[in-house]
DNA sequence: CACCACCCCTGGACGC
DNA sequence: TGCGTCCAGGGGTGGT
């Protein structure tokens, strides 16, 4: 379940691998996984890798642009030359013998390799996704891509200011829980960083957006940043299968109340609250986060 | 307009 | 061991 600090690893990872490098082809084994003209990035060169919230964007040197979105169970992938490629790679219909003799085979060893990215020289950048709750999104230049996704979405995690999410929070009657997912007010978090966000200031995950003063939402910002600059250091949280796009698992598991209902709380030793807002599971501690 | 329930999808955990 | 069932959850959509 990627969220801000996980996507900007595979931001940073796949930076690294693939920057300068020319996207020769694209292959796409499943066409409704992609909006747009999937091969829009093939005869350009690789110029950077961005990131708005949970929302990659991989732009070619002639200002093509390819937003992915991981969703739940995405990877994105950078395959060096030589290189064995991810599990299922191998099973591919029409993709590079090499590349396909490398990878692991084996009776359905995990498919789901939507598309992939052939660069000059034998890697590849391969998008994989089982449960297909993210996708990829294709536009001849980037300004389309902010306009058409990212302007309706609000600052990112990193960089908002503690007015913008003061002004994004006072307007809405909703759990300050659910306004705080919504990649709308601000774009990056998901459950478990909430979760982790609102424990970290006593916050309770019910509390009326509006409620919310410019004092509180300092400090939301406040504690947000660190919390989310730990994790991005240590690689990012591995739940499930998440990879960066090197293959690495990360290494953030200091949770302090993801996954933990029932359990004591690290800082006042009272059980762990575990309910249901906004439709996820929200842990909390009932007596440090008064509301 | 704001908000909520529902749905999408598959793999892993768990119970029998 | 094997099978069935439930659950995880971001975000889009349609209903209230």
């Amino acid at each position: 379940m990627p969220e801000l600090p996980e996507v900007e690893t595979v931001r940073r990872t796949l930076s690294e691998a693939v920057v300068g490098q020319m996207v020769t082809h694209v292959d796409c084994f499943r066409e409704d996984v992609v909006r747009g003209e999937a091969a829009t990035l093939a005869g350009q060169r690789i110029a950077v890798v961005l990131r708005h919230g949970k929302q990659l964007a991989i732009v070619g040197d002639r200002g093509a642009a390819v937003c992915i979105h991981l969703g739940m169970s995405g990877t994105l992938r950078a395959i060096r030359e030589g290189e064995p490629g991810l599990p299922g790679l191998s099973e591919l219909p029409g993709g590079d013998p090499d590349l396909r003799s490398r990878t692991r085979s084996g009776p359905a060893s995990g498919d789901h390799v939507h598309v992939v990215w052939r660069l000059e020289g034998g890697g590849a950048v391969a998008f994989r996704d089982p449960r297909r709750f993210g996708g990829v999104w294709a536009f001849d230049h980037l300004d389309k891509l902010r306009a058409a996704r990212w302007a309706a979405l609000g600052d990112d995690a990193l960089t908002i200011t503690p007015g913008g999410l003061h002004k994004g929070l006072r307007g809405t009657k909703r759990a300050v829980k659910a306004a705080l997912l919504d990649q709308a007010v601000v774009a990056g978090l998901g459950n478990i960083y909430v979760d982790e966000l609102l424990h970290a200031v006593g916050m309770h995950p019910c509390r009326a957006g509006a409620t919310v003063g410019a004092a509180e939402a300092r400090g939301l910002v406040r504690a947000m940043r660190p919390l989310l600059s730990r994790a991005i250091a240590a690689g990012g949280t591995t739940l499930r299968d998440y990879r960066d796009a090197a293959g690495g698992r990360g290494r953030f598991e200091a949770h302090r109340v993801y996954g933990r209902g029932g359990q004591p709380c690290h800082t006042c030793a009272a059980a762990l609250k575990s309910t249901i807002v906004a439709g996820r599971t929200t842990t909390f501690c009932g007596a440090c986060q008064a509301g």
